[in-house]
DNA sequence: AATGAATGAGGATTCATTCAT
DNA sequence: CATGAATGAATCCTCATTCAT
C-alpha cells in the first residue's frame, strides 16, 4: 500500500508553487501560508523541505536563471553561420526570450534581489557569462557584449514599454554585429 | 519653544526613508514600522501623511522615474551637435545613469512592479517615452530607440555582471548610431 | 455674508449620521471617523459638539426613545373607548412600532445597553412608564403591565422570527384585555 | 513536565472569556486582546482557534441560543397537564430565564445583531421555533405563539423595567391560555 | 520522516482624542 | 468658535518559525 502521506513530488509542488506567487504578487507577496495553500501541502513542510523563506526563494531564482541561460543557449547553438546567428539573436529578442509575463516578473525581481544581495549577484553573473559564452560562438567578444546589452535593453523594452518588432530587432543586430 | 507637531518636511521624511529602505532591503523588506522609525516620525504618521503602504511606494517610485527621466534628458540637451551627442550617450552609460547601487535597486524594483501592475507599467512607459523624446533630438526614431535600449542593457550589464568602461560604451553608440 | 463654515444644523447632522450607523451596523460599528464622513463635517467636530463617542450614542438613544414613547403614546390617546383602544394596541404591534428594520436595531440595542448600563437603564425604564401610562388610560394597571408586556413581545417575533399579523394582534389583545 | 502548548480546553476558555465579556460590555466591547487576556492564552491563539472575530462572536451566540431554547424545553417537558404547563409557563418568565444579567445582555445583543445580519436571524428563528414547539406540546398554536410573546415581553420588562412577581406572571398566562 | 499545533513578533491600519491655530 | 494636524494606543490579523509527536 502506498502511503498518500508519502509525496516524492512535494519539494517539487513547493518550488513551483512559490514561483507562481512571485510571478503574481512578486517577491513582496511570498509567505510560506500563501506557498503552502497553493502547492496544497502542509505549512510545516515549508520549513521541513527548505531552510526558511529566503532560502526556498534563492531556490526558485537559481533554478530560473539556469533555465533561462540554457534557453539562450540553445537557440544560439542552432545557428551554424553568422546570418543564421545574427537571426537567432533577432528571435531572441522577440519572441524567445520572456515569453510570458511571468518571466519578465522573475526577471526584474531576480535583478532587483541582485542589486543588492551578493549571491543573487553571482547568480546573474554567471547567467550572463552563460549568455555571453554562447554568443561568442559567433561573434567576437566586443560584439557578444554589446549584443547581449541590446537583446537585454530591447527586451525589455519591448516589455515595459512598446512593442519591438522582428524589424528592429534585425536592424540593431545589423547594425552592432555588421 | 519650537513645537515638534509642527514639522513640514515630515512627509518629505518619510518618503526619503521610504526611498532609502527599498533602495537596501527592498520593497519586500519595506513596512510602515521600519520605515517610521527611520524617519523619526511615529508610526501613526505614515496611514496619516500616506493612503496606506501601497501609495507610499508608489510615490516613491513615480518621484524617483521623474528625477531619472529629467537627468536623462538634461544631460541630452548639452549635447549641441551629434559628436557631442554620441558621447553623451556612452556617459549615461558608463556614469551618469545609475550612479549608485540606490538608484540600480530602486531601477529594477521599479521593472518588477511595471510588469505586473498596469499602473507602474504607465509609470516606466512614461519614463521610456520620455528618454526617447531625449534622444531623438539627435538620432532618428530608429536609432534613438535602438541606442535606448543600448543604454538600458549595458546599464544593467555594469551594474549586475561586469564592468563597463567608456571604450566599450562608445563603441556600442558608434555602432548603432553611426 | 454668511460663513460658509458656521452650520446651525451640524450638530443635528452628526446624531442623524450616528443614529444611521447604528441602525447598519450596530454600536459596534460606530467610529467618530465614520460619523463624521457620513455627517460630511470634519473630524473635529466630533470631540466639539460631543464629549466623545459614548455621549454621542447617549444621546442618539435618548432621542430615540423619547420619539418611540411619544408616538406611542399619540396612537393611544387617539383612542376614546375601550373598543378603539383595543384595536389601537393591535395596531402598534402590526405597524405602529418599529415600522422599519431601523428602529428595530436601535430598539434592541438600546436594551442590550440598558442591561448592562444604569444609564441607559433609566431611559428604557422612563420609556416603559411612559408606554404603561398611555395604556393605563384605557386599561387597569395590570392590564396595561401584560398588555404592554404583549406588544412588547409580539412585536419582536413579529420582526425577528415570523410574520404575525392583524388577526393574531387583536386576539392577542382581546385574551389579555377582555 | 507538563507541556503548556497543548492545551485541550484552550479554545473552551476562550469562547468562555469572550462570552464572559460580551456580557460585561456588550459586542462592543470585545477586542481580540481583552479575550486573550481574560481567557490566559496568547493573542495569537485568537486567530488560530477561529477565524477571526465575527466568528468567535458568532459561535458564542449559537451556543448560548441552543442552550436557552434547551433550558426552556426542558422546563416544559416536565409539566404533564395543563395546570402544570401554566405554571411552568408563569415560572419561565419570572425565573427559569434569564436568571442572570449575563444572559439579559446576550439575549438582547444577539436580537440586536438578529435585527441587522442575516445569519443571526436564522439563529433567532430557530431558537423561537423551538420554543414555541415546546410550547405546543400543551396548547394550541395561536395561544403558544401568543404565550410566546408573552413570555419574551414579561421577561424583557421583568429586566429593563420593575419586577414582574410570579403572580402578574400567573395572572398574565391565564388570561391568554384560560 | 513529516506535520499539526502553537505562538511571539510584527504586519497594516483605525481609533478617539488632544491641541495649536 | 471651530478645526485640521497629529499621534500613541489599540485594532484585527498574518507571519515565519519552533517543536512534540
Amino acid at each position: 500500500m502506498t502511503n498518500p502521506r508519502v509525496d516524492p513530488e512535494r519539494r517539487e509542488k513547493i518550488l513551483a508553487a512559490a514561483r507562481e506567487l512571485i510571478a503574481s504578487e512578486g517577491v513582496d507577496g511570498v509567505s510560506h501560508r500563501k506557498v503552502a495553500a497553493r502547492a496544497g501541502v502542509p505549512l510545516g513542510s515549508m520549513t521541513y523541505y527548505f531552510d526558511g523563506r529566503d532560502e526556498l526563494i534563492f531556490e526558485v531564482f537559481t533554478r530560473f536563471a539556469d533555465e533561462m541561460a540554457a534557453r539562450f543557449d540553445a537557440v544560439m547553438r542552432e545557428a551554424s553561420n553568422i546570418v543564421e546567428a545574427r537571426a537567432a539573436v533577432a528571435s531572441l529578442i522577440s519572441d524567445q526570450v520572456l515569453t510570458d509575463q511571468s518571466e519578465l516578473v522573475l526577471t526584474h525581481e531576480i535583478y532587483a534581489l541582485a542589486a543588492r544581495v551578493p549571491r543573487y549577484r553571482e547568480v546573474t553573473h554567471a547567467w550572463m557569462a552563460k549568455s555571453r559564452a554562447a554568443l561568442e560562438r559567433h561573434f567576437d567578444p566586443a560584439t557578444a557584449r554589446i549584443l547581449d546589452a541590446v537583446i537585454e535593453g530591447l527586451t525589455i523594452h519591448r516589455a515595459l514599454d512598446t512593442q519591438v518588432d522582428e524589424d528592429l530587432a534585425l536592424e540593431a543586430v545589423q547594425r552592432v554585429a555588421y
